[in-house]
Formats: structure tokens, sequence, C-alpha cells
DNA sequence: TTAAATAATAGTAATCATTACTATTATTAA
DNA sequence: TTAATAATAGTAATGATTACTATTATTTAA
């Protein structure tokens, strides 16, 4: 087995399967606890490599800091306006209508469409249970 | 008619009616022709009031600076990877297949989805027409 | 194995978009 | 016509991210 070069990339990478779509700054929080001396840039760094390399993704919101993820299929994402968490989709958004949708952009702009961002928004199932919709 | 409390306020409009998409510095580029003593201060704070007064649309892209949309009525956009340009989508897209898709993200986070953001890349009609695909 | 070459690091400075602040000027109202 | 209010220009501050730099770790090859 080839030697692993940087200890740090690999222990960036079990703070991202801990955590729950996390920030860069959450990412470094995590991985201080058992490398007190790693910088904020060194995780910047192997985060943006493992990115581009295509071991994790990189989800861009608006107004917010850049999340990651280690799912790397293709997924989208909802985020609960309540309690600030973001759920994954599985494949079934993806199957179909995405390519419908694409279809529709170009029918319309001309634009050959080749990648997409989607960011849904909306209340999560344990928001609407604490939060009854008669009240 | 009531006196308009703020010239800037109104050639930051025309401003925006003129150029495609623009950022707050291209606004404020544009308007510093008429108004050269303008801060780049007012048209942000005016850009912000009239987003929020649902004047205008404020955009939001990945890893770029914010642009403003003078049409408030719903649509999507797809941004051509080659020139830049940004495209508007017509009532099309909206009809039926945005609820589609928020249905299946419901049925798959659980999130009951009140809003969306959604933005394709591609290429545009005249970039593929100017680098044919046989190329 | 060890010395030169290479890669990664910690720490800090810089950047960029955006917002906040402040003293001043314009507008409205009494 | 003056006091109260709103908006401005200019500048400073903020927050996320990248860039830089001197140092340390790893690899390579003699």
């Amino acid at each position: 087995m080839a030697r692993r070069y940087s200890a740090q990339k690999e222990i960036i990478g079990e703070a991202l399967a801990r955590l729950d779509h996390p920030t860069a700054a959450e990412v470094y929080e995590e991985v201080r606890r058992n490398l007190p001396q790693i910088s904020l840039g060194t995780v910047y760094r192997n985060l943006s490599l493992m990115a581009e390399e295509g071991e994790l993704l990189r989800l861009s919101f608006p107004e917010a800091p850049d999340r990651f993820d280690p799912n790397v299929y293709e997924h989208y994402h909802a985020s609960c306006v309540c309690c600030g968490r973001i759920f994954d989709t599985d494949g079934t958004v993806g199957s179909g209508l995405v390519g419908e949708i694409d279809r529709a952009v170009e029918a319309c702009t001309g634009v050959r469409v080749e990648s997409r961002v989607m960011i849904f928004s909306g209340v999560c199932a344990a928001c609407q249970s604490a939060t009854p919709p008669g009240k």
C-alpha cells in the first residue's frame, strides 16, 4: 500500500463523513479536536482539492458560506427555513424530470443545458409537526 | 403627483432597464455617467431596497457577485459557459414541471417546498454556431 | 541511508462582495 | 424657516475565501 502523503487530508475526509453538510469552518472545528494545530487554510485547500478530484461536492447556497458533501452522486438539496437542516434528494428527482426541465429551458433560451444548480427551500417534516398548520 | 424623494433611486432603476442582468458594480458604472458623485453604497442600498419591495429580483450565482433583474415575474436563468451571457426563461418552464419537481423533492426529503433557486449552464445558440460540433 | 527535490503545512496577509457607520445634505412638515 | 426625517457620499468593517511565505514533512535516487 502506498504511503499517504498527508494525514490532514485523511482526517478532513473522516470529519466530513461525521458531519452533515458542513461549512469549511465547521470541518475546521471538528478536525481541530484531533489535530489542534491545523490551519483553516489547510482545510480549505484540501476541501478544494478533493472537490476538484471528484471526491466530494462543493455546494453553494445564496448568502451563505459553501458547504461540502461526501455524497458525489447526482442529487439536489432542500433546506428547512425553520431549523436550517439540509436534506438530500435521492435518484427519483433526477430521473426524467430534470431532463424535461433542461429541454424546456433549451426550448425557450437556446442554451444547450450541460449542468444546473437547484436548491429547494421549505419546511421539513419535523418542523411541520412542531408547528401545526392550525396554529 | 408626489415629489420623488430620491433622484438616485430613479436613475438606478433606469440604468437597470438599460443593462442586461447587471451586477451592482455594473449598475454603479452606468449610473456614474449621469451622476458622477454617486457612491457604490447608494447603489447597493437602493438595489436592496427595491428588491425588498418587489421592484426587482436579486439573483445569486455560485462564485460570482449577485446580479439584478427588473423582470419580477417568476422565471429562471440559463448562463452560457462560453460568452457569459444570461438568458431568461419564459412561463413555459414554470408551468407544471416545477410543481412536479417540488412534489418529487417533498416525497424524498419531507420538505414542503416553498421556493427554489434554479440556475442552468450550457452553451447558447450563438456560441453553438460559432463552435460547430464537428470541430 | 542520506542529500537534493518536491509537496504539504501553519500562519498570516490580501481580496472581493457586501454591509455598516458617520457626518453632511436634501426633503418634508409644522 | 425651522425642526424632524430621510437619503446621501465616503469610508470603515465584515466574512468567506484565496494567496503568500517561511518552515517542515515526504519522497527519490545516488
